[in-house]
DNA sequence: TTAGGGTTAG
């Protein structure tokens, strides 16, 4: 019985019925411990489940290594990680689930390359437990989130290597796995050869295509799979709109928006209004955007403005970007991403007494604006760089190549962009168009110390500036090599001069 | 006597 509260969404009953057995002297089992402790999991009380582990301990079952994992799984999913660990380190014994509930603790508290090094040591047998097929679901999130593209790879390699191949589960999480490290081939390639493929393999494949800049493409995988009549749900169409957002597709994001209620009965959620406010923004639709904020049902987030404002800043609205702003005030909600945004629109539009103003405001109000922070990975190692970062142990080269590629660029029609940008600002006193931005560093060391035609993977922290940009369009070319830059919002592939995207221009 | 545990995709 307490199992099946445990399971339901009523768990508290779980733990009364827990409580009364308690009340009558019987002493639970291992089993009903453990069914009461997935009881106060649901129900997050971190109390009930505390009071459980003691009588665990009174009951004299501390060497239970399957309730000593649903306690470790407690504490993790209450943020105790250091309680989760002691538990973890107390164990008699430990089977592949215990591991894979201390690699689900690291991703949960941020220690993901720890997360890593754990499938390292089950995969080399020194402690015991092999990874099974949770192991690697769990693994490839962890790298999703790094961008680990190399660690990823050979998590593949694994999951081929030992029969899980054909799992729906694994491929979907190898589809986004290869989309968030930059390979949408791959991640295509995965998808291609799946036996049998559900609505998380399409709305994968699709949000991939999308964050891609494979608008059409994303929009033609929904079509088909609407012939390979698998239902689309409220994540599919976040691609979709998404697609629609990054490729400029502004008819056919209506389109979507309309029928998505309509004929597939999803309500649009605040994703949804989140995509078409930046497909209308970035189309210039800046009155359109702040009316479908207005018209929605529930209340826009902070988020929601925060994507007006950055369309506000890209056409010098600068009206529209004061309104967004005392609407984020309104929220108490104004971080200093708001405050550069504010301060980009007026100067898009040339008007420095305004800029002056902000900056004086952020400096009173003591707002710290977020260094700009982009990281390479070479051979497995992650480098990583600030904006004019002189830690790299090969600064002096890293700088003299950029001044040689500066160089090669401007004979190519390169020209630095004097507008004041300010994404990537250390401290509010630089002028970002006289620093080295970090992706540029992250560029330059990537030419440096790889050989000539390889791709060059960047990761960035922010939204890469229009400088940056054109930089690296200019460098594609002249260099002849493939980059890749994941900004905070999506990938930008540029090749032979040319970006895949529609952002900047 | 029987069964019932723990981790899990976009």
């Amino acid at each position: 019985m307490i199992r099946a509260y445990s399971l339901s969404n009523f768990p508290e009953e779980g733990f009364k019925l827990y409580r009364e057995m308690r009340n009558r002297g019987i002493t639970p089992d291992p089993l009903s411990s453990s069914f009461v402790t997935k009881s106060c999991i649901r129900m997050s009380s971190l109390l009930g489940g505390l009071q459980v582990h003691a009588k665990i301990l009174e009951d004299g079952h501390q060497s239970d290594s399957l309730l000593l994992t649903t306690l470790m799984n407690f504490y993790s999913s209450c943020q105790k990680f250091d309680d989760a660990c002691k538990v973890f380190d107390e164990m008699p014994q430990r089977d592949t689930v215990a591991w894979n509930v201390l690699i689900s603790c690291y991703t949960r508290n941020g220690r993901t390359r720890d997360a890593l090094g754990v499938f390292d040591m089950m995969e080399s047998k020194r402690c015991g437990s092999q990874p099974d097929d949770v192991t690697c679901l769990l693994v490839l999130q962890a790298c999703s989130n790094l961008g680990a593209l190399e660690f990823g790879g050979r998590v593949h390699s694994y999951i081929r290597e030992h029969g899980f191949g054909n799992a729906v589960n694994l491929c979907n999480s190898l589809i986004a796995m290869y989309s968030r490290c930059g390979c949408v081939d791959k991640a295509y390639q995965v998808f291609k050869g799946m036996p049998s493929k559900d609505v998380i393999s399409w709305s994968a494949m699709i949000s991939g295509l999308a964050s891609h800049g494979h608008g059409r493409e994303a929009i033609e995988a929904f079509w088909e799979m609407q012939r390979m009549g698998v239902a689309p749900d409220d994540q599919t169409f976040t691609g979709v709109l998404c697609a629609c957002s990054h490729s400029g597709l502004v008819d056919e994001g209506w389109m979507f928006f309309d029928c998505m209620s309509k004929e597939f009965s999803v309500t649009p959620n605040v994703h949804h209004y989140g995509c078409m406010v930046d497909l209308l923004g970035r189309a210039g639709l800046l009155e359109q955007a702040y009316q479908l904020i207005l018209s929605m049902r529930v209340r826009p987030d902070a988020a929601m403005w925060r994507t007006l404002l950055g369309a506000c800043r890209i056409y010098g609205h600068v009206s529209l970007g004061e309104c967004v702003i005392e609407h984020l005030i309104e929220l108490k909600a104004q971080e200093a991403g708001d405050y550069v945004l504010l301060l980009n629109t007026y100067s898009s539009v040339g008007n420095w007494e305004k800029v002056i103003e902000v900056r004086k405001l952020m400096k009173e109000k003591e707002i710290q604006t977020t260094p700009g922070c982009s990281t390479i990975e070479l051979t497995g190692v992650i480098h990583e760089f600030l904006v004019d970062d002189i830690s790299h142990p090969r600064k002096n080269e890293i700088y003299e190549m950029l001044d040689e590629i500066g160089k090669q660029l401007k004979i190519a029609g390169y020209v630095a962009e004097v507008t004041s940008e300010l994404h990537d600002l250390g401290s509010e006193e630089k002028e970002s168009s006289l620093s080295y931005h970090s992706e540029k560093l992250a560029m330059a060391f990537g030419v440096l110390a790889t050989p000539p035609g390889t791709t060059i993977r960047v990761a960035k922290n922010l939204r890469t500036c229009v400088d940056c940009h054109n930089f690296a369009k200019v460098l594609s070319g002249v260099y002849n090599r493939v980059v890749i830059i994941r900004d905070r919002t999506r990938f930008h592939h540029f090749r032979e001069g040319r970006c895949s995207c529609n952002d900047y221009w």
